[in-house]
Formats: structure tokens, sequence, C-alpha cells
DNA sequence: CTGAAAGCGCTTACAG
DNA sequence: CTGAAAGCGCTTACAG
């Protein structure tokens, strides 16, 4: 019989308080800048209302959100899983709230989502490593968005990043290897291009062997999506050929999980006969059997101070600063010295 | 010098181009309702100043914002990964965008997000299992936004699901772990309260015990978040008890994988000593040694079927339609017959 | 402490 | 095919 539209406004608020929208609001924003006994009245018409704010509204007139958004690459493996799962609880700590999506590896995807997080309003992004257009950041840049990067550092980069230096943890890990008297080493790489992570790594392991006087292009190298399955077939296809490497590095936990997979059905023993590493440090490497030699990545403090770096930078307007986090090998028991 | 506001917006556009707003909108919205030179005129406006819409405006004028949300307990493991994935991907093929936020399955957090997603104007929420307040279920309707639930299937509910019955689910297992001779089944569980997936799990092995004349309350449970670290920790413990389990069934693949580690450190054979079993079907189980007798889970059906009903829903307005997807059992090498 | 009113940036009947 | 104008639901100087 009444005829009330399904969802009440602030109006609808005031008038069955008895005062102006202007009385509402402040009630909700700045409370103690309204006499207690209005207050109190108006938050009653509020209760029995059942109101709440329209926030695309109040985006419109104030022009801040308290969102962040975070487009990920993918959601499927745990790569990523840890430290947004800290970016989201440092971000909820500071009042924030984080919306996130992915893109599958797509940089279509991702200017998309770019676009999709902004229009709804978010105060600030988080992406993940360097590669992409530079008109993507000019589009941030035009829009006064504060854009933050993660999972890499490049210190000869600009684009603020929290981060760590994805080329000298490879080299690190490399480093170990060839000590421990590897002289013919494999990688199982994911694809490179658009991902400044996988070419890092990748290039970690080539400036470690040439260090060592063997020519880079020696090293076998096969390039792969992430994922179990791609990696195991990947590393019987190395295991295949004529000279086959004595260790074989991967790009990252999930490639490796597949090589140990791989070599368990063609029967050869990890690492009797053939070494196999990871990156990542993702719950997985410790399950395995044998467990993983990786690269330990500290993926809750990248996350929970990429969280406090962002805030920062959206409530203080300060410039960005850029931090390094320091890696960690883990040497497990699926590397060991070569055979012969 | 020219002191232009650094945003420009459709007003701006329709100075540049001279035409009127409602032209300019036009252009980006109904193209061929206008002009072909006009629209010309128009596009090259909007390209010169790198116009794009802003999105809060356009939904307070439309009220529909193409984007859904989806609210998932975490996204620490890989258990919702693969099916949200699916979900999205199959989203954006409908033309939405999906936004996604995680509680760590706190119920205050829930309520949060779901608040936060609406009111950034998301048309449609799909949420993870049934167990809630119902005064959110209210809000909900009040607000007039389409709710479709997964990973749970209940006939007896009326909350419209499209998932597996969880109970129905682990009484297969249970039957078939029943079958090959296990007379002392533990149970490890995740936290069971406000979680209705936990709980018809652990219901599920309630069912089949007494269906076979042997009374739940002599089955140890123990009930822990779930966490390799707490699936290990918890399998030592059942395992120190006096009469132990011949065989222990996990709430999920994370918790057996765990267990699966704590049974080698015990140095425990696996299905020798103890048989193990899991349940989802991620990808951990077939990658673990030995790999894991476990639940398989439609995830990707799951996903791009509840991607394609919530638009249904959104866009037709049609009332929702609950399916129930069929799980099946994947026996694998952590099962086996018990010793004696 | 409180209100009237302008403004945030769009869209869409309604005319023409 | 195009434009003038109202409206979406908030916030915030500006007065009082």
């Amino acid at each position: 019989m009444s005829g009330r539209p399904s969802i009440p406004t602030l109006e609808d608020v005031a008038k069955t308080a008895g005062v102006s929208t202007a009385t509402v609001s402040r009630c909700l924003n700045l409370p103690d800048q309204v006499n207690k006994t209005t207050r109190e009245r108006v938050m009653s018409a509020v209760n029995a209302l059942g109101y709440t704010p329209n926030f695309g509204a109040r985006v419109m007139a104030v022009k801040r959100t308290r969102t962040i958004g975070a487009i990920i690459p993918t959601m499927e493996n745990a790569i990523f899983a840890r430290g947004i799962q800290a970016f989201q609880e440092e971000l909820h700590e500071l009042g924030y709230t984080l919306l996130v999506s992915s893109t599958g590896y797509r940089p279509d995807v991702e200017d998309q989502q770019i676009r999709a997080l902004v229009a709804r309003g978010a105060d600030g992004l988080l992406l993940i490593g360097y590669d992409r257009e530079p008109a993507i950041y000019e589009y941030l840049e035009g829009r006064n968005i504060p854009v933050l990067l993660a999972w890499a550092f490049q210190s000869e980069n600009k684009q603020p990043a929290i981060g760590f230096d994805n080329r000298a943890s490879m080299q690190l890990l490399c480093e170990k290897v060839w000590e421990l008297g590897h002289r013919r080493i494999g990688m199982i790489s994911a694809i490179v291009k658009g991902n400044d992570r996988a070419k890092d790594r990748l290039q970690g392991v080539m400036d470690t062997v040439s260090a060592h006087g063997v020519d880079p292009a020696t090293v076998p190298v096969i390039e792969t999506p992430y994922d179990i399955e791609n990696g195991e077939t990947a590393f019987k296809q190395m295991m295949s050929s004529d000279v086959t490497p004595t260790v074989v590095m991967c790009g990252n936990d999930v490639l490796a999980a597949g090589a140990l997979k791989g070599a368990r059905e063609m029967g050869l023993r990890v690492p009797e006969d053939v070494s196999i590493t990871g990156f990542d440090d993702i719950d997985v490497s410790r399950i395995v059997t044998p467990s993983l030699t990786t690269v330990h990545v500290p993926h809750r403090e990248m996350g929970r101070k990429a969280a406090k770096e962002l805030v920062a930078i959206v409530e203080g307007g300060d410039a960005a600063v850029s931090e390094e986090l320091q890696i960690s090998l883990r040497i497990r028991d699926s590397l060991g010295a070569p055979a012969e």
C-alpha cells in the first residue's frame, strides 16, 4: 500500500527523523559534530529503515573509497596466494577493503581489469612485476592512481616496487648448484614474454654459467606455462635428449613438482640420478618427496609491507619508496652432487 | 597555463566535440543511434582527451555494473582457486568483471565484505556454503542482490546453490574405506563451527560407521584449521593414542598432505601401516607420495555453471535454480587394506 | 549545532 | 539524429 521504494536513501532517513540530509550525513560520518539527542533520533531512523549508504554516490561526492585493487596473473596456484592473503589482512587492519582480480597472464585482460578497478573507485593498485605497456602507467598517472609493484625488484627500474631481485636470487641458487659440481644444467622456465620475473630467473642461470666460462647457448631451456602437467612433460622431454643435464632448475615450485613427478615416472631417482630445484618455497615444496630445494620468498612480509606502503602513498600522498626484500636458499633433498 | 582539471569528464568531451553530453553518452553506449560523422568527431575528442567514463557516476545513473562479487574463506590454499578461476573466466566471457575478497573464515569479516561489495555496486554475489546469519540473507534480499551459493548442496535447504553434497560424498568414500576392511577410523576435520562443508563431511563419516553398527562416539576426531602444519600435528597426536586408527580420513587434501608428512616423520608407511584419505582432489593430491585417495570435486564445472547461472539471474531476473553436481572417488595409493 | 543548496559525472525519457 | 534538463544518492562549504 505504501509504495515505498525498496532501498532506503539518506533522504528517507532525513524525513523520518525530521532533519536535513546534511545532518544525517554528519551523524554517519562525523557523529560528534551533532547534538546527542538529534543523533539518537537519526540513528534510530537509520536502524528502523535498515539504511546503508550508497557507496557509488559517496564516492562521487568525496572521491575516496578506501578500496585497494590487486591484479594478479593467476589464482590457480599458490604462488601469489600467501602474499595476497597477508596483503589483505594488513589492509583490513588499516581499514581498507581489497578487491582482487586475475588475468590468466594475458596483458589485454590486465589492461581491462586495471580500468575496471579504477572505474570502481580503487584508491590505489597493486600489480605484479614490471613488464607492461607504458601506456598503462601513463593512464594511471593521468588518473592520479598510485601503483605499487610487487614480486619483483629491479634497482635500475624507476617504478616503485616492493619485492625481491629475481635475477640475483636465481644466480645465488645456481652458484650453489655449480659448487656442488653440476656442469650440465637444464632449465624449465615459465613463458618469458611479458613476464619479467620469469625472464630474470632464466637470466640468473645464464649469468652464472657464463661467469664460469660456459656458453649460455649450450644450456637447454624449455619454456612452458606454470602448471604441474607442463613441468612433468617438459622434464620428460629434457631427459630424453642425448646429453641429459645432471640438474634441472625450474622457474618455480609448481614446475618443479611436475618435474619430480616426471622423474618418478621415468624411474629416475632424485637426487641420485638427477637433481631438481624450484623457486618460491610454497607449501608444496615441503610436502613433496624428496623435499624441494628452492628459493625462499618472504611472501607474507612482502604482502604486509606492500599494504602499508600503498596506504601511506594513498593517504599521505608521499612518493612511493621501493624496498628490496631478502630471499634465502632452502637446500632440501632434491638437490645433491652429480653422479659422476 | 590552461588549468584543465586532471581527469576529463563527459562534459569536457562534449565541449571539445561541440555536442551535448547526451550525444557523447550515446556514442559510447549506443553508437549506432548517432550519425556517423558526429560520432567520429566525438570519438576523436574522446581519444584526444584520454577520456574514460567515471564508473561510479554511471552506476548511480543506471544501477547496473556488470560486476559480480565472490567472497571466499581463503585464498591461501588451492581449495577454491581452481573453481574461482573458472568462475572468473566464464564471467569474463559474459562481459562481467569479477571482484573477489576473502574472509579468513571469519563471519564478521564476511559480513563486512558482503556490504563492501554491494556498496561498490556488485550486481550479484557468489558465496561459499550455507552457514551464515539469516540477517545477511535478509539484507541482500532487501537490497535486491541475487546470491548464489557454491561448494555445497543440501537438498533440504532453500538457498539457491550450485555444488555437491558434502555429506553424501564423504559417506561414499567412507563406505569404500569400510569395504576394504577398516574398522578403526579416525577423522581430522576442519573447524566445524560456521562451516557446513566441514560439518557435512564429518557427519558423512559418522553416518557410515553408524550404519555399520559402530557407535560414532568411539570415532576419534580432531578439529583443526585447514593448514599443512595442522594436519601434521593432528595426525601425530592421533597416532600417539593407545588405540590407533588403521585409516585417518581428512576433511580436505591440505590436511591429508600434512598427515602424510606426519606419517613420514613418524616412520609409518602409508598405506601399509596406516591409510590416509583427503577431499577435493586439488593438484597436491597427485604430487604427493604416495598419491592421495580423495573425493574428486568438479571445480571448473562448478565455477563455470555458477557464473552462467548467476548472470542469468541478474539479467533475466529469473528465480535461481539450484543444481547438484556429481563427485567421484579417486582411489590412489594412500588407501589400502588394514594390516591385520 | 543545523539547514538550503550546489555539485560530483553520468544516463535517459521527452521534445523537437 | 540531437539537445535541455531532471535525476541518481551522497557530501560539504557557506550561512545562520
